[in-house]
DNA sequence: GATATAATATTAACACTGTTAAGTTAAATC
DNA sequence: GATTTAACTTAACAGTGTTAATATTATATC
């Protein structure tokens, strides 16, 4: 009887086609110059039929997003952070941040610009892969504070300035490509080391 | 004669009306939920008459982003800055750009994030408003660092990180308004307090 | 094996989109 | 008053996201 079972592979298998398809694209040529129609061509399927496997652009677009959240989270977990110097460990998890910002910086700006734009509903709810990434963030700092190598500041305010850091630099990169940067690396070490050490005094 | 004067008059006066339109259908629907006839609906012209003041779309969000740029550039320089205290200087500055940027939300979105994507051409080239604005950012961290109240850095280095940070924190603002954020004025002045502490060490 | 049933995919259509080319109108110059 | 010039509009093109109705398949039942 696994009838059933292979109808559900087969499935998940369109899906995944639909969601790689629509990534590509969407990187490529960004989300707002690829059509449902440039996504069926490329599978060889019917524009309709992406609608019996997503709900709509942006729920494509969204599911794409998760994909790249998950992604992200990976590499940060991939990461052996030494608790012993965990403000160590943070730098090098800041660096890795950033860095798979600008490793698909297409990706990047989809999850954390476009998307919200288009799904109000955020994607940091409860349990959700964007509140995994946080949560990662989240026992970092805590580990500095506990240990006294951070100033005595609430957890949540101090990870979320970290955030803001290193989201800005990554974002500015990202965006203003022309802009006279400073070397890349010097500027990205230079901003989590300021934000480190304004976190420490 | 007049005439020409008085005709060129008019025209600057429909362009500013087309701008005015634009930017409050975009700001309040969104750039890629506002089209041409809707603009044109609003100032009660056909649709082609605004390519005769404007190149295409782009070029109308190029242009009502030029307008945010130098909104910006006059809210900072209203700012009294107080020389002998560059450091105080700094911090004003960077809590009215972050403050601008939180007040108006979606121009500042489309002025920094949705425009470099289809004006790859940035706009922050010699003589441009957006320049003129960072170069302001340049003489406030270069007194600090004359005045050795922040590291020996190099200028530009630390103009960037400090962009980052208030860049950063403006757009996380504006782009997840559900996260459990710190109280917002708190977090705005952690994080300008934690990126100038971080630039004096 | 024929038939009913369900799942899957497609066609055709709607009301839009940005943009261009051609046509119209009104004003200023001669 | 005729002609040139500027301003504006109409009509059209090729494309968009999305829906409803239709067709096609593959499975399950008899």
């Amino acid at each position: 009887m696994g009838v059933k079972e292979r109808r559900e592979r087969e499935r998940e298998q369109l899906r995944r086609q639909i969601l790689v398809a629509a990534r590509e694209l969407f990187v490529n040529e960004g989300y707002e110059n690829v059509s449902m129609r440039k996504i069926a061509n490329k599978i060889e399927y019917s524009p309709t039929t992406i609608y019996l496997y997503f709900k709509d652009k942006a729920d494509l677009l969204d599911s794409v997003c998760q994909e790249t959240l998950l992604n992200l989270l990976n590499t940060l977990e991939r990461l052996k952070k030494d608790i012993s110097d965990p403000i160590e460990a943070l730098r090098e998890s800041g660096q890795a941040y950033i860095e798979f910002g600008l490793k698909y910086p297409q990706d990047y700006k989809l999850t954390f610009v476009i998307r919200p734009q288009f799904q109000k509903g955020l994607g940091l709810q409860e349990g959700s892969v964007g509140e995994k990434v946080f949560n990662y963030l989240r026992e970092m700092v805590s580990e500095c504070i506990q240990q006294k190598k951070f100033r005595q500041l609430d957890v949540e305010t101090t990870g979320q300035v970290l955030w803001s850091a290193v989201h800005g630099v990554t974002l500015l990169l990202i965006d203003f490509p022309d802009f006279p940067w400073t070397e890349k690396d010097e500027l990205i070490d230079t901003v989590i080391n300021t934000t480190i050490e304004g976190l420490k005094a």
